[in-house]
DNA sequence: TCCTGATTCTAGCAACGCTAGACAACCTGT
DNA sequence: ACAGGTTGTCTAGCGTTGCTAGAATCAGGA
């Protein structure tokens, strides 16, 4: 019994040192460069053992994914509780949100941008992604109207700071003017309340 | 001379056949069926002939996506003459730019998704995507506030649109409540005016 | 000590984007 | 009308990709 859970263990260490690999790889050379063989190479195993702990690239991308929005719920939680004021939180959090998109661009587009096979707007979501569009809704929420469906106007901004981040990243929005940007749209989701 | 005119009206058609059959292709099966290979056969020549006219598999979706702003371009002219009042035409252009990204996934994807070496955000970028781009501004301009910089709302708009469309593509938003975000995301950007 | 079963590796498949060099077709000048 | 040379196209193949079948190896139990 004692056998088999190391076993296990062991193997849970290695499954953490591929999704770990794999993001780091990602990070520092884009995910073109984090190719089955290369990862294999980084953690020391061969190939076919990557087979074993997930069903394919894709898989491993999407564990990737998961990490990156546990770590994305941690730093708008944290923007969040710095600022204070409903207008001042929610532009914490759109500004937390897309600087989280321009510093880790590979982890973000592993979240958002690849298609990946995670469920998402559905309660079979893992939990790591209801925590980070809960982040937002507890932001969004304050600057609601009475009989706004918040979830919806939560999508509504999470959307438009999804559009920010991707058109920026490939470069179709000159970086410039980011910040006026963000300033207009935390205007036009605050005009009239506070 | 005129044998060399043949010539280059040949090969003009050719390059036409080549991104048609490209878009064609794309749109019925996806990106990833779009291989040179099938390509090839698709307009009867073998591959290397896609080399003399294209850099790379990525010069021809360039031309596609190119292609598919022009078309762009007169849908959001459509439907902003159709309607009347600022905030109508509004509605307008943001229920036609969502409705063609849904109509057309791969067209789209080319256009504002795929990593592509188009100058956008720049005087150099191609007619086509200037008339689109042109077309949102002329949406945006009657419900900006003195002051406002049109073209950067503009940008800020358009980038929620984007991300309406891009998340809903990928599942990360559902289908049902789009018309509910589109409404809330006008109401936001005409809050206070008209 | 040997056997059995799980685990890992070697080797390879089919498909990808792209290219070099052979081949064929065409225009040009006599 | 015919050789010469240029232009254009094709065949064949390189290196790489994600993924997998089957051989080999290692471990635990009798």
């Amino acid at each position: 019994m004692s056998i088999q859970t190391r076993r296990e263990r062991e193997r849970a260490e290695r499954e953490r040192l591929i999704v770990t690999a794999a993001r780091e790889l990602a990070e520092a050379e884009g995910w073109d460069a984090v190719t089955t063989r290369r990862l294999a190479a980084e953690i020391e195993y061969s190939q076919p053992v990557l087979y074993s702990h997930f069903k394919g690239k894709d898989a491993i991308m999407a564990a990737v994914a998961v990490e990156g929005c546990a770590e994305l719920a941690v730093e708008l939680r944290t923007a969040r509780e710095a600022a204070s004021g409903a207008r001042a939180r929610l532009a914490a959090v759109g500004s937390a949100y897309t600087a989280f998109g321009r510093r880790r661009p590979a982890l973000y587009d592993a979240m958002f941008t690849h298609a990946v096979d995670l469920p998402f707007a559905t309660p079979e979501a893992p939990a790591p992604l209801q925590e980070a569009f809960g982040e937002l809704v507890r932001a969004v929420e304050p600057v609601a109207a009475d009989g706004d469906d918040v979830p919806l106007l939560t999508e509504t901004f999470w959307a438009s700071l999804h559009g920010l981040v991707t058109l920026m990243r490939s470069a179709r929005l000159p970086e410039a003017g980011h910040a006026r940007r963000l300033d207009l749209l935390i205007g036009h989701f605050t005009a009239g309340r506070v």
